[in-house]
DNA sequence: TTCGACGACTAGAGCGCGCTAGTTCTACCG
DNA sequence: CGGTAGAACTAGCGCGCTCTAGTCGTCGAA
């Protein structure tokens, strides 16, 4: 910065003044600093410039390394922060890194603000968390004081899923659902309201997973259990394909012989085997409101925490037909 | 770091000296000091303590998101930086932010060196680049001045899903390849030696590219061009999905009808559906090396920029076999 | 007793910026 | 010509840490 001062014939408050484009210099004098810096190859280092600011404008971010639905909400993130002149600090957490070692990490630089994708920590790690530093779950629900929460509707997606498959005339519908993970209590009570709601109910629910083996097995059950049902609701698309996986294998297709709805809208979905009609989260929609929470935060720490719910939409694909009649 | 300094009866070098586990402090006021630390809630703040440090051992990162084989290679070198002593700074990269942007955000944090994992600048730009800071090109090739280079053996990777096809006992083979992709000439030439080293030549390459519709497309002309060949090795899983199913819809099996080979490991290759066959990169070992080059030119930025070349394996899963002796 | 060596600890400069409280310079008005 | 407003510019402190060059005190050897 002295450099580039020098070269330019003024004082280094002068190339900040420049650099921060903040009133206070002649437009000729910034044109001859910026070319001073660009012949010296020089840019703000943003550790010196955070370090005297009260407010870093920097959001930490946590999110499961591999996990297509982070990948996308971090693409969602940096739009986001962009519009709200800040920047992201990514962490990412793998097998052996877990996600204390990630905030601690991004503790340590002093951001504004956390957000969790898809936080694993329990109630009391997040609530000590949110008692340091403004904390933002996103995609996972939790009533752990002082953290916002930012999620897609889970109720009404499966709601959604469910209707989708009743609207094309199917009788009997099952939901094969996600256990204990995150969100799928959620899930189960869309399907059921919405079955009930039609009158089709009782809604039938079986268990399932995440993975594409707790799909399969699922689907073997189902089999050995007698007709098969016209409809499926699947957890989400992994679980979902391994399903498809044995039914074809069982000689069923689909959607002439069954109809299967995912969840999530992952690159698996779009397959051109599966073609799965899927729940698509609005990853923007997150995105945007998540950022929104933390700066808010920021700003003012004090009101309640709240939750916010993204409506999901549905996607439809070749997975998913009328009934045929002749069955 | 005051606070704690005067909660502990010491100075702030004192404080420091603990926090960086240097010897200088006795046992007794270590332990003081930490105990102060805690229950302040104390952690250094890593921007001033990089500030004053000339090295500040924080390798830049950048990466697409959501590409699962970058994932992977963050995953190790999370590890291989924390066994140098190393931090990771990470930048991603998407349709709307470039890898110009994300280069420049760690530049501004001043790491000490740059892993671009599959970078798509050119040349000249890297060139530039690597006058400023080291850099590291993971998993793509470059003679760009001052750039190191580690990458899977890509002409080795190709001979050895060749090799497997060819000691299976399949004659008529031909390669989907990947057009202009990074590594495809690579891959190309290691099928052809394979091929024609084995005295089964000349081999024959047919045009593929990255994208499952680039391998449906290739299917489609294999199958419109009379006899199918018995053996395929395709350009990545990706592409190699979509070849398969439109085989499939065609009514051919694997390995029945005909064998086929992909590239990458990627999940869709374990799927239950697929189950194939592919040629993994040795991911840690790409990480390890990444790590190790970045760490050794910034001790010392002389010696000439190398290339590294890591093997890679063949994973051996259901869609290869014996061709069918009966056809 | 003196001296040096060594461990424990501290003062204070400096890292590269932002920011406040100035100073200087220019233009214009009465 | 003095006075003044406002634009253009600068001096210097502070952000939270590291690191060099010390000081102080203790102990053992000459």
């Amino acid at each position: 910065m002295t450099d580039v001062a020098e070269r330019a014939g003024v004082s280094r408050a002068l190339v900040s003044i420049v650099f921060r484009d903040v009133p206070g210099a002649s437009e000729q004098t910034r044109a001859r600093v910026k070319a001073a810096a660009a012949e010296l190859g020089y840019a703000p280092d943003r550790r010196a410039r955070l370090l005297s600011r009260r407010r870093t404008r920097v959001l930490g971010v946590t999110f499961a390394l591999g996990h297509e639905f982070h990948a996308d909400l971090l693409a969602g993130l940096y739009r986001a922060a962009a519009a709200h002149d800040h920047e992201l600090a990514l962490s990412g957490t793998t097998g052996d890194r877990d996600e204390d070692e990630a905030v601690a990490d991004l503790l340590a630089l002093r951001c504004d603000a956390l957000l969790l994708l898809g936080s694993a920590l329990g109630e009391p790690a997040l609530a000590r968390l949110a008692a340091t530093v403004p904390v933002v779950a996103v995609a996972r629900g939790t009533r752990a004081a002082g953290v916002d929460v930012v999620r897609t509707d889970d109720v009404a997606g499966a709601a959604l899923a469910a209707r989708h498959l009743l609207d094309l005339g199917h009788a009997r519908l099952v939901h094969v659902d996600g256990g204990a993970a995150a969100g799928a209590d959620e899930r189960r009570r869309g399907f059921a309201t919405a079955v009930d709601g039609a009158g089709r109910g009782p809604a039938v629910t079986t268990g399932g997973g995440l993975t594409e083996d707790d799909g399969a097995a699922a689907a073997g059950r189902l089999l050995a259990e007698g007709p098969l049902p016209t409809g499926l609701v699947v957890f989400n698309d992994q679980s979902a394909v391994g399903l498809m996986d044995v039914l074809q294998q069982a000689g069923r297709r689909w959607p002439e012989d069954v109809s299967v709805v995912g969840y999530d809208d992952s690159p698996v979905a779009r397959s051109r085997w599966a073609r799965l009609t899927t729940v698509r989260q609005d990853v923007d929609a997150l995105a945007r409101l998540a950022v929104l929470r933390a700066v808010e935060r920021v700003e003012d720490p004090a009101p309640p925490a709240r939750e916010d719910l993204v409506a999901p939409s549905l996607v439809v694909r070749g997975s998913t037909g009328p009934p045929d009649p002749s069955r």
